[in-house]
DNA sequence: AAACTCACG
DNA sequence: ACGTACGTGAGTTTC
C-alpha cells in the first residue's frame, strides 16, 4: 500500500497556536470565550494537509492519566507548569472541531501524543507509506528517517517558517542519525521535561560522545578509552541517570491494541457541524476560506446583477432621469484620494435591484460632467441612496460646485454603530460579516491603498463594481434591523450620517496656515537645537545620535553611569519621565529634555505641517476619521490637527501659523468640563451637580471636599491633587497609577480615592454599577446608546480583565462626551447654512470647535456655537462653553 | 514593521 | 500576587 499519513502532536501544536496569537485582548468570541489557539490550530492544520496532500490523517492527544514514565520517574515533567485555563477551555472545542473535519482523534491512556505518533508513524512505514509527523516538539525528530519527515513550524519576528527535518537535515544540525538523539539527550537531559541526564554533560560533549560511540550502552564498555578523565568521572557517576533517562527520552513505538491504520483514513467533512461551529466561534474568515459559506440561507439572497456599461452623457443622463423616480438607488463611488481637493472618481456605478449602470470617467464623460448629470438624484428629498463612504462621495461632489441633499444610508457608518471597534469596514467584510459571502473583490475595493480602481483593467473594474454594488442592499437591510433592534436610530440618522457631510465640509475648507510664519518658526527653533547638540555633545564627551533612545541609553546609564529607574523591552527606558527624575542628577539631562521638546516641535509640526499646505489652496486639508476610535471620538491624519501644542509655551506659539482668510477672523468654542459635567449627570450624584449648578471651580471643590478644608484654604498643591483624581475617576482609577501621577504613596492616593468616592457616592455606585452591568451583557453604552463591546471583562488574565474595567468605567463617559458635541457640531454646521453665512465650521478637538468667521457675522456665529453646543443637549447639570475670538489659533484660545 | 517617544483631549 | 490610568496619530530609529 502506498500514501501518506499526516500525524500531528495535537498539544504541542495547540499550544503553539495559543502562544503565536497570544497579545493583550486576545481573539476571542464577542462573549468572551478565548479562541486564539483554535484558530491558529485550525490554520496551520489547513496549511500544511494543502502541502502535504495525505490520504491519512491523525491527531494524537495527551490524556491526564499518568504514562508510564510516571510511574517510572516521579519527577518525570515535574517542572511543567500546568495548562493555561484559556487553553484549557479551547481543548475540547477543537476536537470537535476536528470530529466535524473528518480527522481521527487519538487518545489513549497511559500514552503520550509522542507516543501514538512514534507507533502510526512506524506502521505506515512498513506499509510502504510516506509519513508526515507535523509537531512542534524538537523529540520527535528521532522519529525521522528515510520514509519519515518531521516537520516543525517555527514563528520568529512574526513570519512562520517551516523546517521540514529529513535525515540529512538532522545530521546537518545535530551531527548524529536521528535515532542516536535519545542517546544524545541521555547524556545532556531535557530541561523541560525534567530528564536529568548526566549532570555536567552539555550539549556539545553528548553530541562528541554520541557521535563517537553510537549509544550509550557501546560508550559505556569503552568508558576507559575516553580520554578525558573529568569526562570519564562524569558518566561514570551519572551512569543510572543516563540509562534512565534514555528510557524516558524514547518514545515507544509498538502497542498491543494499536495496530491498524484504517481508522486513520481521511474521512468526509461535515460541512454543517463545521460550519455552526465555526458561527459559534466567530470564524468568519476562516467559514469563507473553507468554503463552508454556501450553507448559509443569505447566499439566496444576492441574485446576479446585469451591469451596463454607459459610454455617452446623454445615455447617462436619460438614466438618470429614470432612476430618479425610484425610491431607493445604490451608487457605489470609485474615487481617489490625490492631491486634487475632494478627490478624483475613477468610476461611478449606480441602480437599483438587478440593474446597475457603470460609467467610466475620461474623454466621453468628465469629472464634471458627471457630477452634473447626476445632480438631479443628488438633490432628490425623496429617494434614499445607498453609499459606501459619503464623505468621500460628498467632498467631490463639494468640489465641482453641488451639494448633497437627498436620503443617505451610508454602509461603513452604520457598521462603526454596530461594531466600533471591527478590523476593517471595506464591502467585502461586511458582506461576509452580514450574508455570509465573499465577493472576492480586488484590493482597490478594500480600502488598504495597495491598489488604485484606476489599476484595474476596465473590464475588471465593472466586473468588480458589479459584485460590490450588488452587496448594498442587502447588507443595508440587515444593518438597518440592527440599529433599530440597538436602540441607534437616533445616533445614526440624527447625529452620525449628518456628521458625515460636516467632516466632509471641514475637510473640503481645511484650515489656513502662515507658510512663512511656520518657515521662521522652524529655523529659530533649528538655531536653538543646535546649540543644545553642541552643550549634549560636550557634556557627553562624543557625538552621537540624540534621537536614539538606544544610544543615549548607552551614554546615559553606561558611559555616565547614571542610575537606570525604568527599562523597556529593549533596553533603559529615556522617556521624559525618567529623565525628569534624574533633572538634578547630570547637567546634560535639562538639556536632552529640552533638545527632544525642540526636536519634536520642529520635525512633526514646522516641518511635518509645512508638507501638508495644499498648494492651491494655501490651506491644510486634514482627514477627519469617522469610524476609528473606539469610544465615538473622531480622529484626524495627514495631518492630525488634534495634537497641535498648547501645553508650553514654546509650542504654543506655533499656533500663531494657523490663520484665518482675509476679511475673517477664528472663532474658539470649547466646553467646559464636559466629561465631569457628563459624569455628574450619569451619576446623578447631589453634591458634584450642585457643584456645577454653581459653576465652581470644580477641582477647588473637590479639594475642599476631600481634604475636608475651606474652599479658601485649599492650596494649589491640594488642588492639583484633586485634579488628577477627577481625571482619575473618568479613566477608571487606580491608586498605583494615581500615586505615581501625583507622587505620593499608594497608601496615601487609596485614602484620597476613599474620600473622593465618600464625597461622592453616587460616583460609586455609577462605578460598581457600570462594570457589573458590563460584566453581565458584555457591552457598556452611552446617553446616546453609542455601544461598546468588551470581551476583556471575561478573560481570566487579571491584567486583561482589569483594562476591561477601566474602558467599561471610562466609554460612557467619554463616548458621552463625544455624541455630545457631535450633536453640537450638526447643529452649528446646519445653521451656517441655513442662514447661508459664509461662515464655516474647520475644526474640533474633542471638546472644542473652531469656526473662520466671516467678520460681519461675528455676533451671529457666536450665538450659534452658544446655542449649539450648550443646546445640544440638556443633562441634568449645564454645560458651559468659553468662547474666544482672534486673528489666529494662538490668539482665539 | 515594531519599538520608543511625545503631541493633544 | 497579578500590573495599571482613557482615547488618539506621527516622526525617528532599529531590526
Amino acid at each position: 500500500m502506498n500514501g501518506k499519513l499526516l500525524i500531528v502532536d495535537g498539544n504541542s501544536i495547540l499550544n503553539r497556536a495559543f502562544y503565536a496569537f497570544k497579545r493583550p485582548g486576545m481573539l476571542s468570541t464577542s462573549e468572551g470565550f478565548p479562541t486564539n489557539a483554535i484558530f491558529g490550530f485550525v490554520n496551520i492544520l489547513n496549511k500544511y494537509i494543502e502541502e502535504e496532500n495525505p490520504d491519512h490523517i491523525g491527531v494524537a492527544f495527551d490524556l491526564k492519566a499518568k504514562t508510564f514514565r510516571h510511574i517510572m520517574y516521579e519527577d518525570y515533567k515535574a517542572t511543567r507548569k500546568p495548562m493555561p485555563r484559556d487553553l484549557a477551555r479551547q481543548l475540547p472545542v477543537v476536537k470537535d472541531v476536528l470530529k466535524a473535519m473528518g480527522i481521527t482523534i487519538l487518545e489513549k491512556e497511559g500514552l503520550e501524543a509522542d507516543d501514538i505518533i512514534g507507533i502510526y508513524s512506524r506502521i505506515a512505514e512498513e506499509k510502504g507509506m510516506e509519513v508526515a509527523v507535523l509537531t512542534g516538539d524538537r523529540d520527535a525528530l528521532q522519529l525521522v528517517s528515510e520514509k519519515t519527515m518531521v516537520i516543525i513550524p517555527s514563528t520568529s519576528k512574526g513570519k512562520t517558517e517551516t523546517n521540514r527535518f529529513n535525515p540529512e537535515l538532522v545530521r546537518e544540525k545535530y551531527g548524529v542519525e536521528p535515532e542516536r538523539l535519545i542517546d544524545v539527550k541521555a547524556l545532556m537531559g531535557d530541561a523541560s521535561d525534567n530528564i536529568k541526564g548526566v549532570p555536567g554533560i552539555g550539549e556539545k560533549t553528548a553530541i562528541g560522545l554520541i557521535r563517537e560511540y553510537q549509544t550509550i550502552e557501546n560508550l559505556y564498555q569503552h568508558l576507559d578509552d575516553i580520554p578525558r578523565e573529568r569526562i570519564r568521572i562524569l558518566l561514570e557517576e551519572g551512569k543510572d541517570s543516563a540509562f534512565l533517562s534514555k528510557k524516558l527520552a524514547t518514545i515507544v513505538r509498538t502497542d498491543d491494541e494499536l495496530t491498524e491504520l484504517e481508522s486513520l483514513k481521511r474521512g468526509e467533512m461535515d460541512r454543517d457541524a463545521l460550519y455552526q461551529l465555526f458561527q459559534k466561534l466567530e470564524f468568519r474568515s476562516l467559514t469563507r476560506r473553507m468554503g463552508l459559506d454556501r450553507l448559509s440561507e443569505a447566499a439566496a439572497e444576492t441574485a446576479p446583477c446585469q451591469v451596463t456599461a454607459v459610454e455617452s452623457g446623454d445615455d447617462l443622463r436619460k438614466i438618470v432621469s429614470r432612476l430618479n423616480k425610484e425610491k431607493e438607488l445604490v451608487l457605489y463611488a470609485m474615487t481617489e484620494h490625490t492631491g486634487r481637493i475632494g478627490g478624483n472618481m475613477t468610476a461611478l456605478i449606480i441602480g437599483s435591484g438587478e440593474q446597475f449602470y457603470f460609467v467610466r470617467t475620461g474623454d466621453r464623460i468628465g469629472e464634471s460632467d458627471l457630477a452634473r448629470i447626476l445632480s438631479p438624484v443628488f438633490t432628490n428629498g425623496e429617494v434614499l441612496l445607498i453609499c459606501h463612504d459619503v464623505k468621500s462621495l460628498y467632498t467631490w461632489i463639494l468640489s465641482h460646485g453641488m451639494d448633497l441633499e437627498c436620503g443617505l444610508f451610508d454602509l461603513e457608518i452604520a457598521e462603526y454603530l454596530l461594531d466600533a471597534q471591527a478590523s476593517s469596514y471595506s464591502i467585502d467584510s461586511l458582506a461576509l460579516k452580514h450574508l455570509n459571502l465573499d465577493p472576492d473583490l480586488p484590493e482597490a475595493f478594500k480600502g488598504t491603498g495597495k491598489q488604485r480602481f484606476s489599476d484595474l483593467s476596465p473590464d475588471d473594474l465593472v466586473c468588480a463594481a458589479g459584485k460590490a454594488v450588488s452587496l448594498f442592499q442587502p447588507v443595508y437591510e440587515k444593518q438597518s434591523q440592527k440599529l433599530n433592534d440597538s436602540g441607534q436610530h437616533f445616533l445614526y440618522h440624527d447625529v452620525e450620517l449628518p456628521l458625515t457631510m460636516v467632516l466632509g465640509s471641514m475637510e473640503y475648507y481645511g484650515f489656513k496656515v502662515d507658510r512663512n510664519a511656520l518657515e521662521e518658526y522652524g529655523n529659530m527653533l533649528d538655531r536653538f537645537i543646535r546649540s543644545l547638540e553642541q552643550a549634549i555633545y560636550m557634556l557627553a564627551g562624543e557625538e552621537f545620535n540624540i534621537n536614539s533612545p538606544k544610544q543615549l541609553g548607552i551614554i546615559l546609564f553606561e558611559k555616565l553611569g547614571l542610575k537606570a529607574v525604568k527599562k523597556t523591552k529593549t533596553g533603559y527606558s529615556t522617556d521624559a519621565g525618567v529623565l525628569e527624575s534624574l533633572a538634578d542628577k547630570h547637567e546634560i539631562i535639562p538639556h536632552i529634555l529640552e533638545y527632544r521638546q525642540l526636536a519634536k516641535l520642529k520635525s512633526t509640526y514646522a516641518e511635518g505641517l509645512a508638507k501638508v499646505i495644499h498648494p492651491v489652496t494655501g490651506r491644510i486639508h486634514s482627514s477627519f476619521n469617522q469610524t476609528v476610535t473606539a469610544t465615538g471620538r473622531i480622529s484626524s491624519t495627514e495631518p492630525n490637527l488634534q495634537n497641535i501644542p498648547v501645553r508650553t509655551e514654546l509650542g504654543r506659539e506655533i499656533r500663531k501659523a494657523f490663520i484665518p482668510e482675509e476679511g475673517f477672523t477664528l472663532v474658539d468654542a470649547d466646553y467646559s468640563q464636559i466629561e465631569l459635567r457628563v459624569l455628574a449627570h450619569i451619576t446623578g450624584d447631589e453634591t458634584l451637580k450642585r457643584a456645577f449648578q454653581e459653576d465652581a471651580d470644580i477641582h477647588t471643590l473637590t479639594a475642599s471636599q476631600v481634604f475636608r478644608v475651606p474652599m479658601v484654604q485649599v492650596t494649589t498643591e491640594m488642588r492639583r491633587s484633586a485634579k488628577a483624581v477627577n481625571f482619575g475617576i473618568i479613566y477608571g482609577i487606580s491608586d498605583f497609577s494615581l500615586a505615581k501621577d501625583i507622587n505620593v504613596s499608594r497608601k496615601e492616593a487609596a485614602r484620597y480615592i476613599e474620600g473622593y468616592l465618600d464625597t461622592y457616592p453616587k460616583v460609586r455606585e455609577y462605578m460598581d454599577e457600570t462594570v457589573r452591568l458590563a460584566q453581565e451583557k458584555g457591552y457598556v453604552e452611552t446617553l446616546f446608546h453609542r455601544i461598546r463591546h468588551i470581551p476583556e471583562l471575561k478573560s481570566s488574565n487579571f491584567a486583561v480583565r482589569s483594562f476591561g474595567r477601566r474602558v467599561a468605567l471610562n466609554t460612557p463617559i467619554q463616548g458621552s462626551a463625544a455624541d455630545i458635541i457631535k450633536i453640537a457640531m450638526v447643529r452649528v454646521w446646519k445653521e451656517l447654512k441655513k442662514r447661508k453665512l459664509k461662515s464655516r465650521l474647520v475644526l474640533q478637538v474633542h471638546d472644542e470647535l473652531l469656526v473662520e468667521t466671516w467678520e460681519e457675522e461675528l455676533e451671529e456665529v457666536k450665538n450659534i456655537l452658544r446655542v449649539g453646543m450648550e443646546e445640544a443637549v440638556a443633562l441634568s447639570v449645564p454645560l458651559t462653553v468659553d468662547i474666544s475670538v482672534g486673528r489666529n489659533w494662538y490668539e482665539a484660545k
